[in-house]
DNA sequence: TATCTTTGTGAGCGATCGTTCAACTATGGA
DNA sequence: TCCATAGTTGAACGATCGCTCACAAAGATA
């Protein structure tokens, strides 16, 4: 009964999350998200109650689809998980076609306090991505990869940390090389680096 | 001849940094700025030309104040560079009455697509604080505190990056307990640690 | 076909945005 | 003392903000 919904909520949700990673909550207008979207205001209000109930359905789309699917292929499944991580750090910055680099998460860590509403679903995130690391951590400690005394939680919070300061240096314009070059750093830090592996 | 100005230009950006720290570019209206500062909008444009104008001179002068006068403590100038690195890094977060952390030039990279004019002090910032480990690693280094074979300019672009991931990770509500984790992980990866130095 | 229900559409609301400017106030020199 | 100059003040501008709502369109039921 009753008209059918023209529109694909996980479609509105991806236009959304771009456009809010790379405007920002604050610097994505209702015209903006109108425009990305194709969703008129009415209809958005109907789904979504508001631009804030909008913003934080995107970002649990963004946990949901991209962060935990970018931890499950880097993290979880790969064979050899110290590939794995050294993977997981350079698909942040090697984003091939893809023009605005840059993570929702990262970026609304930063914006929290003017968008506090978000706090819980960032913590969320960076809390997918630390035990991914500390999966990935174990896993390669098990496969004799790295050292047996290597402790997994400092390590995996130590590389989040990386991981988002290396987004925020992404935002920042820092070249590639440099880049590459803290990642190999990353890599370095958790055990003996095995040479030209990249 | 002709009226005297009321205000100090040094307290304004001292007051306009710390707004700007908090709520961010496009989350600090003018009335906001108002309160903050005391400046009414005729002053404020008469010296600054528009909010923009203020924000860069803000963001100048929290380059020249803030950044280069932590990277000159802790930096430069201690007697104990491995040290001054460890309280460089602690300072981000142990800030005692300050009840919002966080660091201008950190927002600022995130914020950088909707002001971009902010992008050259951005860049400007991040590479004192990047010559600035830079320096304390080669002085450590040769003060013996370091092995003689550390890859100084690389270990350098990581703690920035590291750094720079602690800001973001303050920003998002961390406990204290896992900065120092990090913290800690940073010492150990530029070199053995010597226990209990905290 | 007539009716009921759900969804789409976009003009327009009050509020607030960044910005301007005319009136006002203080200061130094003639 | 009076004028020229520099600085302060805050009302108000047009633009844009997030948001609402009356109406049109589309499917389901009878």
């Amino acid at each position: 009964m009753g008209r059918r919904q023209l529109w694909d909520r996980a479609e509105v949700l991806a236009s959304a999350m771009r456009l809010f990673r790379h405007r920002g909550y604050l610097g994505a207008s209702l015209r903006d998200i109108e425009e990305a979207t194709g969703l008129h205001p009415g209809s958005l209000y109907r789904v979504f109650e508001s631009k804030d109930g909008l913003f934080r359905a995107a970002l649990d789309a963004y946990n949901d689809q991209v962060v935990q699917g970018r931890v499950r292929a880097h993290l979880l499944e790969p064979m050899d998980p110290v590939a794995g991580i050294r993977s997981f750090f350079t698909s942040a910055f090697e984003t091939g076609l893809d023009p605005d680099p840059g993570c929702l998460l990262t970026n609304t860590a930063v914006e929290s306090f003017t968008v506090p509403q978000a706090a819980a679903g960032v913590r969320r995130g960076l809390d997918a991505i630390e035990s991914g690391f500390a999966d990935a951590l174990t896993r390669a400690r098990a496969l004799g990869l790295l050292s047996a005394d290597l402790d997994v939680e400092a390590s995996a919070a130590r590389l989040l940390a990386l991981y988002q300061g290396l987004l925020v240096l992404v935002r920042a314009g820092t070249p590639l090389t440099k880049l590459h070059t803290i990642t190999d750093g990353a890599m370095a830090s958790i055990g003996p680096e095995k040479d030209g592996q990249r």
